[in-house]
DNA sequence: CAGTCGATTCACT
DNA sequence: GTGAATCGACTGA
């Protein structure tokens, strides 16, 4: 690895006001500095997934602005931190023009740096690669909840959440294929970018429709 | 206003 | 591989 004299310098704004597409591989191999009061974790993006606007059908801008996605319509350069499965956030990034709704999910990491405070939000991590291996461990790992919504990480050096230039992944390095856990029209594009061979990359898991609530069985024959 | 389900993870068979 | 956990946003009536 060649490290450079520049490879701590903030991305800046321009980065990420490209097509989603463009910037979504350009991120892996990037540092994401997640700054708390107990500490900085530093992690290595291994993986990330491309949402591609309201034209995207796997995206939740696909039906237009809410209270709850606008930030994805506003500049790009900002985190959009959502919360589902009544216990989990995820965190993406914004991109492309404003408007234009597109952003990156940060599926997964390298933490290398800051290691006690990721294992301390995840006890559960059996090692290294666990601590991120996943959005919602990812997000997890670096306390990353609702009240990030909307942060600027092009922003001061201090803000609680920025990203370095780090070392990209060739594009020989990177591989794509279609988006986890995504159903239907939105299942089929190749958007998801991983860095081969990378242990901290997550399985594949196609989409699972969710059973029929129990509260309401099925009667009659 | 009630019903449905999610850009997931974890425990268990 | 299957099912539970758990709650807020969104949908349609």
């Amino acid at each position: 690895m060649t490290a450079g004299p520049d490879d701590r310098t903030p991305l800046d704004r321009d980065f990420f006001d490209r097509p989603v597409l463009q910037v979504a591989p350009d991120l892996l191999g990037r540092v994401l500095v997640r700054r708390t009061p107990d500490g900085p974790i530093e992690l290595r993006l291994t993986e990330v997934e491309a949402y591609a606007g309201q034209a995207d059908p796997g995206s939740h801008a696909y039906r237009g602005r809410t209270e709850r996605n606008a930030v994805m319509f506003g500049p790009p350069g900002h985190a959009y931190v959502y919360f589902t499965y009544g216990m989990w956030h995820c965190l993406n990034l914004v991109c492309g023009p404003e408007g234009h709704a597109s952003g990156v999910l940060l599926r997964a990491g390298e933490v290398l740096d800051g290691h006690e405070w990721a294992y301390e939000r995840r006890p559960k991590a059996r090692n290294d690669h666990e601590l991120a291996k996943g959005p919602a461990r990812l997000a997890t790992a670096l306390g990353v909840d609702r009240r990030l919504d909307g942060s600027d990480v092009c922003g001061s050096p201090d803000a609680p959440l920025s990203i370095l230039t780090g070392h990209p992944a060739r594009p020989e390095q990177v591989l794509s294929g279609p988006r986890t856990g995504v159903g239907g029209e939105g299942a089929t594009h190749p958007w998801r970018f991983w860095i081969d061979g990378d242990p901290s990359v997550s399985p594949y898991r196609a989409h699972t429709p969710r059973r029929r609530n129990s509260t309401r069985r099925q009667v009659g024959t």
